[in-house]
DNA sequence: CCTGTCAACTGGTAATACCAGTTACTATAG
DNA sequence: CTATAGTAACTGGTATTACCAGTTGACAGG
């Protein structure tokens, strides 16, 4: 049982495998902006006939790419490169994420910790492409909250939520904050009821919401941050 | 061009893949407890003829798994499920990270309101199994102080903080500091200088981790905390 | 001009075969 | 008896071929 000592530092061999070569050069050929999101990749049996490999390879290399939302693939169609998405990633492995005892709680957390950190970086003032998209979702959190549709207000209050991270001008935390929105939304279409389900709270959301938008649309994001903050805090502690 | 206004509500028909169903089947073993880390997955031809479907669809599957680390394969040997782990997940990603303009540095800011965040969650006082890895990367830091390896020295620096991390009462910030502190390994790895270069500078930062790593040790969280906090900022403000 | 048909794509899946590495059992040499 | 070498039965990795189903575009006929 015992392993041999060795003087000799030897390392261990790594063997990759060929979907692993097809998957850097992919990654390569994006970071250096050599393809860009919307060009169309060749088909797999062109790939496999470039790489000299064998169609399954070129198979198991787009998979990977698919999952990890760079390339979206049309069955019959062919496979578009696309801006990097985190959707895919996130519906495998929420169920892992939510089978944790109290992850709602620590999620909800954590998102207000990064989301206030966010809307500290929005910029001023907003521009009417940012603004937009809010305004929709708050429309549509109104017409829900007039149906009683709990689902589609809490998906619409997940969308408000989304165009604002949007907005700011972090990367990195426009990246994580579309990937714990995308956890919530896929915990609300699961039916978990990470949500406000009594009526008046819904109408208290909304409220809140048009609030920070009115802000941001006349141009105080100060105060439309001090809003968004305590809203935040607000959403906690009912939850807990 | 334009669509056909229909009033009819026909909501699009979804196809999904086989893989996706053999991995739907495969998340819910292992988030409800059934599969559980340590395990080992059967033979891609028994999986095979046990979803009565064809070994390539399997691999898919299995290949996914891979991706988002909660299996490992062993050639030869066979498949081994294990806790969800970022790395290979990030090793695919990362290099599309850092081709984004000043990446790096809104790397290091993030990481600074995480880590903050996480310090404050650290159990008090910090039991034994948590220091030791600590105490492991101090030395190793300075090991490589004397022997002025600079890469060696970064990566010690990176175990110190992930050890740290790994302390952590939060499942949430456990992992997205992994992810965070992984992209930095994979820096480090490409050769990048997200690290400090001259020696006293790497002194410092020895430094300061030493004295972190003490007032752990004997209790005095409060303080860690503080020093670590400026220990961060200090890095932050050299890089920029 | 619209419409239906058809051929030539595309990706999805299956079946099969072979290679290479691991493992465990077994026979053989010491 | 023990330790070694050999062997057989696994494992995953890759390649090949084939067929299905869906998309696309050209083309012919209304």
């Amino acid at each position: 049982m015992e392993e041999h000592k060795s003087n000799t530092s030897f390392k261990p061999i790594a063997t990759r495998k060929i979907y692993q070569y097809i998957l850097e050069q992919f990654v390569h050929l994006v970071s250096t902006g050599v393809l860009k999101p919307g060009d169309k990749i060749p088909s797999e049996r062109e790939l496999a006939e470039s790489f000299k490999v064998s169609r399954p390879s070129v198979r198991e290399a787009l998979r990977v790419l698919e999952i990890i939302g760079l390339i979206d693939i049309q069955p019959g169609g062919g496979a578009y490169l696309k801006e990097m998405e985190l959707g895919p990633f996130i519906s495998v492995v929420a169920p892992l994420m939510f089978s944790r005892d109290r992850f709602d709680l620590e999620l909800l957390e954590f998102r207000e910790l990064i989301e206030i950190r966010a809307i500290e970086l929005l910029p001023n003032p907003l521009s009417a492409e940012a603004l937009e998209p809010m305004g929709r979702a708050i429309g549509e959190m109104r017409r829900a909250l007039q149906d009683n549709d709990v689902e589609a207000g809490a998906l619409a209050d997940i969308q408000f939520h989304r165009s604002l991270l949007l907005a700011s001008n972090s990367f990195i935390l426009q990246k994580v904050l579309e990937l714990v929105v995308s956890l919530f939304e896929h915990a609300v279409r699961g039916g978990r009821s990470v949500v406000l389900e009594k009526q008046e709270d819904a109408a208290q959301l909304l409220h809140d919401h048009e609030r920070i938008y009115r802000e941001l649309a006349s141009g105080n994001t100060d105060q439309a941050k001090k809003l968004l903050s305590s809203h935040l805090m607000m959403v906690r502690r009912y939850l807990r």
